[in-house]
DNA sequence: AAATTGCGCTAAAAGGTTTTATTTACTAAT
DNA sequence: ATTAGTAAATAAAACCTTTTAGCGCAATTT
């Protein structure tokens, strides 16, 4: 790691031209029909000195940065950190690298971050979308950067979109909730009109009237302190008198669990979605519905690098199927 | 979003040099003895057209990224991923950005995440060092780039190092299980020679003497399946009849917590290092050593900024007291 | 014989800043 | 009247690449 060599440094002490020592590090030998023995002594030469081309530079003539912006909404929430160290490794085979930031849901922030990625010049983005960042998403897209949103979409953009199948994974919980003989199922759910968070709610809802059953929903304020959120889910759950509960989110479901301590209420059955190692440790253990994060991260990343490459046009939506993780909390209920 | 506008076109907007518009932003007006009226009308006409710099040219020009690299053992686990969290908003407020990597534990593919940092010329490293990185860190220190030390230190290499006093948190702990009336205590480490479980290992060697009391130690593979862990975790507690049990991170103790379920033994009495949600919600919570995330994320970003500004000279070694946070999982015994 | 094509390579521009060295137009001092 | 000094601004070099446009020559085509 000492003083940098140079690409003139290479021309220079092979008697050749800065250009065609570029273009052989370009793989453009053959387009540019540089002789075949002249590619290999540079390449043999370059690899001897171990010559790194300076990325700045690099970057600045082309105006890539080989950098992609991940715009999510908590690094700290095992769902979104999973997927997000799955993306790293991902595309640093590629050789793209990462930057992230966490927006907390904070729109204000959110669009900061991404102003401040775009002045960074960043290839593309991967953004979980806060409510009323569409504007922001649509500038970009009008800037001609690649946008690849995920968990979340905004329904009259036309951008391409990866996320899991919400209304089903809610579905399937609510239904599996009902089997089990459940009378009195809540649901509890986000003051919030992201996409995902509709989808599950609604998906609880079909449920329920494919069962002919009362629903009973809670929402919690998106910005509420953990205190707030225990107590009226405290509320909710001892007041109905529920038998079973779906959690949409797994920091709502721990926020319950948190609170039938607090509290010193039995928590009824429950569901959450999204897994978490808390989850499977708990006695009883919490069935979950899952997300595929796996095959998320994969296809973000694929999409966002075909863009990239702009080997696609027209967008693209996936929607993968989730999980019922069946454990514990859901055993088959007793009628007295 | 639309086109860039240039520092030329500002010069040439104003009819005056490149030069002077750039003195200007770059806060050099009175330096280069700029007119007060000229540096108003530039900085009114440059908030106006909302002129922002090219930072790749900038970088190229001035050497300097304003991006830090942060290369960390895990960004999964809550420890190393909050203390990522803290250190991104701390930075931010100075305008630099962070670009993070998760080692877990590799030495090749850290010296390969440092090489790749130092290609893309970051201005300084924040690195929680896996074994055999050393000369590694020595050459960044030749290069003349900051790097500051976290979780653990080579104690023959003169480096700034921050974290937390690990043997007098493994001290308090053993202490106070000895206090409760515990008799059997076991301590659950890793294969590694770090120094932050070296120093663990001696804070309990240390309250096990001083209380005239017989060790069990059991460490286990870094790169060790969940499934070994779990089972020679199983073997350790049950075959030695243990009546208490310090973990030496929040992983083993979650991986002892697994264990205990699947081969259904009653877990004694426990302590982990370092703190994790699931340990406040488990029946009983469990016990722990916290460290102090705030202050080491705080004085890792200190010390990195004064060495970039070139203030300090002498290395600066921290550390920082832990506390113990004591819970349902270590009530006193109750002799029989 | 003149015009075209192909080959192997290169000079120079471009990308957008910062910074060094210099210029210009004054005023003050000798 | 000349010199020295200073305030205010600038031209051009530097940072290190990639890429465009083109050169000189030989072989082929018209």
């Amino acid at each position: 790691m000492k003083k940098r060599i140079l690409i003139s440094d290479i021309a220079k002490a092979l008697g050749i031209s800065v250009t065609t020592v570029s273009f052989i590090l370009n793989d453009k030998a053959k387009e540019k029909r540089i002789s075949e023995a002249l590619t290999k002594r540079v390449l043999d030469y370059v690899k001897k000195v171990g010559y790194k081309p300076n990325e700045l530079a690099k970057s600045l003539r082309t105006g890539k940065t080989k950098i992609l912006g991940l715009i999510i909404e908590d690094i700290s929430n095992p769902f979104f950190g999973n997927i997000a160290r799955l993306i790293e490794s991902k595309v640093y085979e590629q050789g793209y690298r990462i930057i992230y930031c966490s927006t907390n849901n904070d729109v204000e922030k959110a669009k900061e971050l991404i102003q401040m990625f775009y002045d960074r010049q960043v290839d593309g983005f991967i953004i979980t979308p806060s409510d009323g960042l569409e504007d922001t998403v649509k500038q970009l897209q009008q800037s001609n950067i690649p946008v690849v949103l995920f968990d979340r979409y905004f329904p009259e953009l036309e951008t391409d979109y990866v996320g899991a199948d919400n209304f089903q994974g809610a579905f399937d919980a609510t239904s599996h909730l009902c089997l089990q003989g459940y009378k009195r199922i809540g649901f509890v759910s986000l003051y919030s009109d992201q996409t995902q968070m509709k989808e599950r709610s609604e998906g609880y809802l079909k449920a329920m009237d494919n069962n002919k059953q009362q629903s009973f929903i809670q929402k919690v304020q998106m910005d509420a302190s953990d205190d707030e959120a225990m107590e009226s889910l405290h509320d909710f759950i001892c007041e109905n008198r529920l038998d079973a509960v779906l959690f949409s989110t797994n920091y709502l479901a721990i926020s319950g669990l948190k609170a039938s301590k607090k509290y010193n209420f039995v928590m009824p059955a429950m569901i959450a979605f999204d897994d978490h190692t808390v989850f499977k440790l708990l006695e009883p253990s919490i069935t979950v519905v899952s997300q595929p994060i796996k095959e998320i991260a994969e296809n973000l990343i694929n999409i966002l690098l075909l863009r990239l490459q702009g080997k696609i046009k027209a967008t693209r939506k996936m929607v993968l199927p989730c999980e019922l993780k069946i454990r514990e909390s859901t055993k088959a209920k007793v009628t007295l």
